[in-house]
DNA sequence: ATAATCGGGGGTACTGAGTGCCATCACCGA
DNA sequence: TCGGTGATGGCACTCAGTACCCCCGATTAT
């Protein structure tokens, strides 16, 4: 019934377009009443959607299950991943649905707050693993917005494409330069040499001391 | 008029709130027609960003006047730090609509819409200015994104703590972040080589920190 | 001075999203 | 067979947003 919904909706959508298509077209082409189609739906831009609540419970479920040894930004991007293959596993919707919010205002506001869930997700998940920083929130929350902005980069270009192409490698090697920039083998922090014995910072010159005295504390530390 | 509106919306907001006050409750304590509030805002979230579309038109004349010459990434800064002052100008509005915001969901995605329009914003200048880096658009996004996320940290942590303190300063550093990460002054490409800018300090797991402090500070401080 | 024009504001009626409430029906255990 | 429960349909309502027309005051041409 919820995919009756989605399909009329969709199509109508595709078709008149989203401020053409009452609620009552919709239900009348699924069959449904018209109060049911608010029982699994909380709004008509959430129609268009439906699939991106269950993903972001994945992705809760994957970041709370995730190795606490591991490199944060990894286990972040791997997190977005998920939401990929999501994209990636119905091409014609997707695109679909990416022609449909291009064009309408508030079918992009909607999918602003769903972005924004996922990303507060990631963020939360970095804040945790960052906890021992002093600047581990301001550091959570920009690689979480890093993260949300290069998986759309390539999301959006693949979209923009119709569906050509491989994602899976564009977004991997969109997420390369967050990791290369903030994850664990990046220039600040632990080197990836030989010796785990040993820890190397490396600063400009002209580093303020506070700047350098945390990223060496939080090396050594664990 | 408009500052009418304004003033009579938030008001009954702060005190009923958004979704127990219409629109017929606002214009009648603002004194005008029902017809002119929306002749003055598109909808009724919109009233709670008055000033959000003057200060975009400042941010996009800001970066069009921008040194061609300069660093991109302190320059978005920059435009930043114009929407700071425009929260800052106005402590006491700034954090009632905080309060508002963070209990009423519609108007968290409205707000989620107008910070896109100023990412979009800033990501738009960088593409120009990286146009002949071959992941310039790519760079672009994610740099704009870590802006606008660094500059909303410490933006509401402000606004969190009712307007105590220096917000301006909070943004510097929460921005610095980014921009010794992305500037032009960032250590980008030179972690592993033996360029004489950069100081490496190597020790064991368990070295007293004030041994690394010490030997740190020698390195950097000629 | 009078008439024509024009722009800001008001009023009315309408569409359509979203909600609350109740009736209905299928299913299920006792 | 009966009572309970959960899913659905139907009805009526509120309210945001829009289309259309009116009013009024100011300006300007004749």
């Amino acid at each position: 019934m919820r995919d009756a919904l989605v399909e009329a909706a969709f199509g109508l959508f595709s078709d008149r377009g989203f401020e053409q298509t009452t609620i009552d077209d919709i239900v009348s082409l699924a069959g449904v009443g018209r109060r049911s189609f608010f029982r699994y739906f909380p709004s008509k831009e959430a129609v268009v959607f439906p699939d991106h609540d269950g993903c972001l419970a994945d992705m809760t479920a994957f970041l709370e299950q995730a190795d606490p040894a591991g490199d944060p930004v990894e286990q972040v991007c791997d997190a977005a991943r998920l939401v990929l293959r999501m994209y990636a596993g119905n091409p014609a919707f997707s695109v679909g649905r990416y022609q449909l919010t291009k064009k309408v205002p508030n079918l992009r506001t909607h999918e602003l707050s769903v972005v924004w869930r996922y990303e507060r997700t990631l963020a939360g998940h970095l804040r945790t693993r960052y906890a021992a920083r002093a600047d581990g929130a301001l550091r959570a929350d920009v690689i979480a917005a890093a993260v949300v902005a290069a998986h759309n980069y390539a999301l959006r270009a693949w979209l923009r494409s119709g569906g050509e192409g491989d994602v899976g490698a564009a977004v991997d090697e969109a997420l390369q330069l967050v990791v290369d920039t903030w994850g664990d083998g990046a220039a600040e922090g632990r080197s990836e040499s030989q010796d785990e014995e040993v820890v190397v910072m490396v600063a400009r010159r002209g580093t303020p001391m506070w700047r350098v005295v945390q990223g060496v504390e939080a090396a050594l530390e664990q």
